[in-house]
RNA sequence: GGCCCCGUGGCGAAAUUGGUAGACGCACCGAACUUAAAAUUCGGAGCCCUCGAGGCGUGCCGGUUCGAGCCCGGCCGGGGCCACCA
C-alpha cells in the first residue's frame, strides 16, 4: 500500500476552502466557552509578505490552534496598518494613488497570508485606512482634547525644506533628509501632542505587573521613561553682574539636580542655548548669539555627540550659592545642556560628574572633592582625570561633612526647603522624567486628518461630531513636494463651525502610532458603526492573553498602546489599563550573503550550494561560477539576500515553511534561512505522510486489548510523554523543543512498527494507531493542512481543526523501574537499575555494589553517599 | 558614556532550572535498494590518545558545592537599546 507523495499544491489551497466554507475560524463574542486572545502585530500594507511575516504568523497560529483544541474560544483577527510614507513614495515614484496602491497591496497579502493556512477570523478584518475606522480614532481625539489630554504648543522639528515636511530623527542620516538628501534644519512648528506624560509615573510603576512580557522589554521601556528623584533648587542672580534686558523677574536660575550631596562641590552654572535667560544675554551680546547659534547647528540628534567638544561661553553673569551669600558662580551658555530636560540649566560639579570635570578643566574651573571613597584619606583624597561617582562620605561640605550621599541629599534638601528667595521656598524635591509628550502631527496626506479647525476670530475649533469622519480627499497630486492637504482648497477651506466665518481645516495627519495604538481593542468589535468600541466586548476579550511581534516595537509602539489605553479608559471606551497580558518578541528571519566575482549581490535563488571536498561551496546556477559565501544578516533588498515566501510556498507548501520556521531557532532568537533546512522540513511533512499510509496497523475495528506486550507499552509510553513534553512546550512558546519532540515521536512510531510491512499484533497496531493520532494532532497547530489529510486517512471524524487535544494519561508517564547514574566524587562511573520506589538505603546498596563504582572508589573508605531522589546518586569517597 | 543580553560539536540547538552535557534537526560518513541517480530505509559520529572499566570537554581564570553549562567574583569576545538626561 504504497501511497502517492503528499502534495501540498493540491491538499492546501483544498483545506482552506473547507475552513472558509465551515467558517471553522469564526469568533462569536457570544460564545459561552473562556476566551483567549492572540494577536500578532499587524502588518503594514507594503506590497508582499516577507519571510518575517511567516515567522510571526506562523507563531501566533500555533498558539491560536493548539488554545483552540484547549477549548478556548479563541480570537485571532487580522487587519492592516495602512496609512504611511511608502503609500506617498510609491505615489511620487509610480504616479498611483496612495489609496489605490495601499488596497491593491493589501488583496495581494491577504491572499498570501490565506494561502498560509491561518486560523484566522477574516470576518473581523480592518484596515486603518478605511474612514470607518478612522472616523473613530477622530472621535478619540476629540475626547481626549476634552479630558485635557491633548495639548498643542511648538517644538523643535526636523524639517526637510525640499519635501517640505518634518521628519523622524530616524529619517534624518548625516543631517540630511533620507528622500531628498537635503541639509534638515531645525524648525519651530506648532503642533499637536498627546499628553502621555500625564501617565508617567503609572506607565513606569505597571510595568512590574507584566510579567508574561520580556524583562528586557520592561527594561527598556523603564529607561525610556526614566524616571529620577531630585532636587529643584534655586540660586539666586547676582544683580550686580546681570545683563540689562534680562527681565526684572529673573532674579533667580533654577536647576534640577539629583546629587544636591554635592553642591559644596560646585564650581559653574550652565544654561541650555535655548534657556530664556541666555537668549536674553544674547540679545546683548553678539558673540553669544553666535556661539548658541553654532550649538543649534550641530544639532543633538547625530552620534557626533560622541565626539563633541564640551564647549562653553561665559555670560559674565554670577550665580549666588544658596548656602553661603557671598560665593557666586559664573554662569556660561554650554552645548551640552538640554532645553528639554529638566529646567534646561544646572549647576557643575567637576569633582563626581565626567562631563562637568571635562567642562571644567577646560575652562579652568578647578574641581573640589566632596564625596570620599570609603578606602581613601579625606585628608588628601583629590580628584584626577576622573570624577568620582562611587559610594563614600561628605568632605570638604561644612555642615554635611561625614554624612552619607543619601544622608547628605536629605540634609540638603531638608534645609533649603525651609529658605526663601523672593518669597518662595529655594528648593523642592521633584521627580523627573524623560519621557516627552507624544507628537502626533505629521505635515503627509495619506494619514488620519486631525479633526479640529483653524478660525481666525474662534482659534481652534474641534471639528463637529456629525461631521465626522474628516474624510481625506481623493482628488489630490503629488507632483509638487509638500503636503498636498495644503494645496486643496476645497477641501480645506471651511467655514468655522462656531461663528460661521471664513477658516480651515488643519492640514496635519496623524503619527501612524496611533492608528497602532487601539487596533487591538477595535477587533473585539470592528464593525461596531456608533463608538470605537464596546467598553463591554473590550473588557471581555482584552487585554490581548498573547501578543507576538518584533522587538523593534519595544517601546514607542508598545508604549503608545499602554498610554492609549489608559486614555481610552479615562473617556469610558473601556476598563482597563494594560493592552497586552502577554508579549513574546520573535527573531528575525536571516540568510547567508552571496558575493559574485565582480563583488555584486547575488540573491539566493540563483545561488547553487554544494560541498565539495567536505567544505560548502557556492556556485551562480546561470554561470555556473563560484560565489563567495558572505556573513550572515537580516533580509534585506540591498545585500539580496532575500527568500521570497511566496517563492517557497509554492515549491515546498505553506506547511513545509511554517515548519522550517518554527523548528531549530528558539523563537526569540533569529532563525538563519537555508535551503537545506526547508527541504529538511518539505522531508518531514512527506514523513508524516508516510508513516500515516504505511504504516500497518492492523484491524481498525478490533478493540486495544487487556494487557499490552513491552513494544506496545513502549509506544503508549513515547506517545504520551511526547503530549506532555509538547504540550509544556507550546504553553511556554517554545516551538523548536515542541518540534524536536515531534520528531522523536516519529522516530518511536517507525522504530517500533513492523519493518516487513507485516500486521502488528492487535496491541502494537491499537497502540500505533493511537500514537499517528496523536502524531497528527500535535503537528496540526504547525502544519495543518497536512494534519487534516491524515487525520481523514485515519478515518477520525470531522476536522482536526475542531478535534479537542488529547487527554495526557498521567499513569503512562511513570516508570516502575528507573534508571539512576551513579557518580564517585562527581564523576559518572555507573548505571544502576532500581526501581521507582526503592528507599535510600537500598539505592545505596545498589551503587556501592556496581563493580565500576567499587573500582573507582579504589578502596577509600566511603565518607557519605548522596543519594537524589530520581535523579543520581554522587557516592564520596 | 550609561544600561542590558549572549558565548555549548562542522552548523542551528537541547539539558527536567544545581543532578547522566550535546536530545532533535541540518550537513557529513558508511550500508541496503537501484543499470545509475534521486528518493527512501538502516547504521555511525563532541575532541584526544597509547583505543582502556582511559583522559579532556559548555569563551578564559578563580570561588561556592558531594556535584556547576546553570550560582558568585574577575577577565576576553560578540550583540542590543538609550545616548551630552543634570
Amino acid at each position: 500500500m504504497k501511497a502517492e507523495r503528499y502534495n501540498p499544491k493540491d491538499s492546501e489551497p483544498r483545506w482552506q476552502a473547507e475552513w472558509a466554507r465551515a467558517e471553522t475560524f469564526r469568533t462569536r463574542n457570544d460564545d459561552p466557552r473562556p476566551r483567549y486572545y492572540v494577536l500578532e502585530m499587524f502588518p503594514y500594507p507594503s506590497g508582499r509578505i516577507h519571510m518575517g511575516h511567516v515567522r510571526n504568523y506562523a507563531m501566533g497560529d500555533v498558539v491560536a490552534r493548539y488554545k483552540r483544541a484547549r477549548g478556548f474560544n479563541v480570537l485571532h483577527p487580522m487587519g492592516w496598518d495602512a496609512f504611511g510614507m511608502p503609500a506617498e513614495n510609491a505615489a511620487m515614484e509610480n504616479k498611483v494613488h496612495p489609496k489605490e496602491w495601499t488596497y491593491r497591496n493589501i488583496a495581494t497579502m491577504r491572499g498570501q497570508l490565506q494561502s498560509m493556512g491561518l486560523s484566522l477570523d477574516w470576518s473581523r478584518e480592518i484596515a486603518t485606512c478605511d474612514p470607518s475606522y478612522y472616523k473613530h480614532q477622530q472621535a478619540m481625539f476629540l475626547d481626549f482634547l476634552e479630558a485635557g489630554l491633548v495639548d498643542r504648543k511648538t517644538a523643535k522639528v526636523n524639517w526637510d525644506p525640499v519635501d517640505q515636511t518634518v521628519l523622524a530623527n530616524e529619517q534624518v542620516i548625516d543631517g540630511r533628509g533620507w528622500r531628498s538628501g537635503a541639509l534638515v534644519e531645525q524648525r519651530e512648528l506648532t503642533q499637536w501632542f498627546l499628553k502621555i506624560t500625564d501617565y508617567s509615573e503609572e506607565l513606569l510603576q505597571a510595568l512590574d505587573g507584566l510579567e508574561r512580557w520580556p524583562d528586557k522589554v520592561r527594561l527598556m521601556q523603564r529607561n525610556w521613561i526614566g524616571r529620577s528623584e531630585g532636587l529643584m533648587v534655586r540660586f539666586a542672580l547676582d544683580q550686580a553682574t546681570a545683563p540689562e534686558g534680562v527681565p526684572s523677574h529673573a532674579t533667580d536660575l533654577e536647576i534640577f539636580t539629583t546629587r544636591p550631596d554635592t553642591l559644596f562641590g560646585a564650581k559653574f552654572m550652565a544654561l541650555a542655548p535655548d534657556h530664556p535667560l541666555a537668549k536674553a544675554a544674547a540679545a546683548r551680546d553678539p558673540k553669544l548669539a553666535a556661539f548658541a547659534e553654532e550649538c543649534r547647528r550641530v544639532g543633538t540628534s547625530a552620534e557626533a555627540i560622541e565626539t563633541a567638544e564640551k564647549l562653553g561661553y561665559d555670560t559674565g553673569m554670577r550665580a549666588v550659592h544658596p548656602f553661603d551669600p557671598s560665593w557666586t558662580l559664573p554662569v556660561y551658555v554650554a552645548n551640552f545642556i538640554l532645553m528639554e530636560y529638566g529646567t534646561g540649566a544646572i549647576f557643575g560639579c567637576p569633582g563626581h560628574d565626567q562631563r562637568d570635570l571635562d567642562f571644567a578643566r577646560k575652562y579652568d574651573l578647578g574641581a573640589t572633592a566632596v564625596v570620599c571613597p570609603p578606602d581613601a584619606d579625606p585628608a588628601t583624597f583629590s580628584i584626577g582625570d576622573d570624577a568620582y561617582v562611587g559610594e563614600g562620605r561628605l568632605i570638604n561640605s561644612r555642615f554635611l561633612d561625614g554624612l552619607s550621599i543619601e544622608e547628605a541629599k536629605e540634609a540638603v534638601a531638608a534645609r533649603l526647603e525651609q529658605e526663601t528667595l523672593g518669597g518662595r521656598p529655594v528648593a523642592t524635591r521633584k521627580v523627573n522624567f524623560r519621557l516627552r509628550d507624544w507628537g502626533i502631527s505629521r505635515q503627509r496626506y495619506w494619514g488620519c486628518p486631525i479633526p479640529v479647525i483653524h478660525c481666525d476670530a474662534c482659534g481652534v475649533v474641534p471639528a463637529p461630531r456629525e461631521s465626522l469622519p474628516v474624510e481625506l480627499p481623493e482628488d489630490i497630486g503629488f507632483d509638487k513636494p509638500g503636503n498636498p492637504l495644503d494645496r486643496h482648497p476645497t477641501w480645506r477651506d471651511v467655514p468655522c463651525p462656531r461663528c460661521g466665518g471664513a477658516a480651515r481645516r488643519e492640514t496635519d495627519t496623524m503619527d501612524t502610532f496611533v492608528d497602532s495604538s487601539w487596533y487591538f481593542a477595535r477587533f473585539t468589535d470592528p464593525h461596531l458603526a456608533d463608538r470605537p468600541t464596546d467598553p463591554k466586548e473590550a473588557d471581555g476579550w482584552l487585554p490581548v492573553d498573547q501578543y507576538i511581534g518584533g522587538i523593534e516595537h519595544a517601546i514607542l509602539h508598545l508604549l503608545y498602546s499602554r498610554f492609549f489605553t489608559r486614555a481610552m479608559r479615562t473617556c469610558g471606551h473601556l476598563n482597563l489599563d494594560e493592552p497586552f497580558r502577554g508579549l513574546f518578541t520573535q527573531g528575525m528571519v536571516v540568510h547567508e550573503t552571496y558575493k559574485d566575482s565582480g563583488g555584486r549581490w547575488v540573491m539566493p535563488v540563483d545561488v547553487r550550494i554544494e560541498t565539495v571536498e567536505g567544505e560548502r561551496r557556492a556556485f551562480h546556477v546561470k554561470t555556473g561560477e563560484p560565489v563567495a559565501i558572505g556573513s550572515i544578516e537580516k533580509m534585506s533588498k540591498s545585500k539580496k539576500n532575500v527568500i521570497d515566501p511566496e517563492h517557497i510556498l509554492d515549491s515546498f507548501g505553506a506547511d513545509a515553511a511554517r515548519w522550517f520556521v518554527l523548528s531549530d531557532s528558539p523563537p526569540e532568537r533569529d532563525v538563519i534561512w537555508t535551503e537545506e533546512g526547508a527541504q529538511g522540513a518539505y522531508r518531514f511533512v512527506q514523513r508524516v505522510w508516510r508513516l500515516v499510509n504505511e504504516t500497518p496497523l492492523g484491524d481498525p475495528a478490533a478493540a486495544r486489548p487487556e494487557t499490552l506486550g513491552d513494544d506496545a507499552l513502549a509506544v503508549r509510553k513515547a506517545t504520551h510523554r511526547t503530549l506532555a513534553a509538547v504540550e509544556e512546550a507550546i504553553e511556554g512558546l517554545r516551538f523548536n523543543v515542541a518540534v524536536a519532540k515531534i520528531y522523536e515521536l516519529a522516530n518511536a512510531i517507525s522504530g517500533a512498527a513492523p519493518k516487513d510491512g507485516s500486521t502488528p499484533a492487535p496491541d502494537l497496531g491499537s497502540s500505533l494507531r493511537e500514537a499517528l493520532g496523536t502524531l497528527v494532532q500535535l503537528v496540526a497547530p504547525m502544519m495543518p493542512h497536512l494534519a487534516e489529510e491524515c487525520w481523514r486517512v485515519l478515518g477520525r471524524d470531522g476536522l482536526v481543526a475542531d478535534a479537542a487535544w488529547p487527554a495526557i494519561e498521567r499513569d503512562l508517564l511513570v516508570e516502575d523501574t528507573i534508571v539512576l547514574p551513579v557518580q564517585v566524587n562527581g564523576k559518572k562511573r555507573a548505571d544502576i537499575a532500581v526501581a521507582r520506589d526503592a528507599g535510600t538505603q537500598a539505592i545505596e546498596a545498589a551503587a556501592l555494589a556496581h563493580e565500576n563504582v567499587q573500582r573507582a572508589i579504589e578502596g577509600r573508605p566511603v565518607r557519605k553517599i548522596i543519594v537524589v531522589p530520581q535523579r543520581i546518586v554522587n557516592v564520596v569517597a
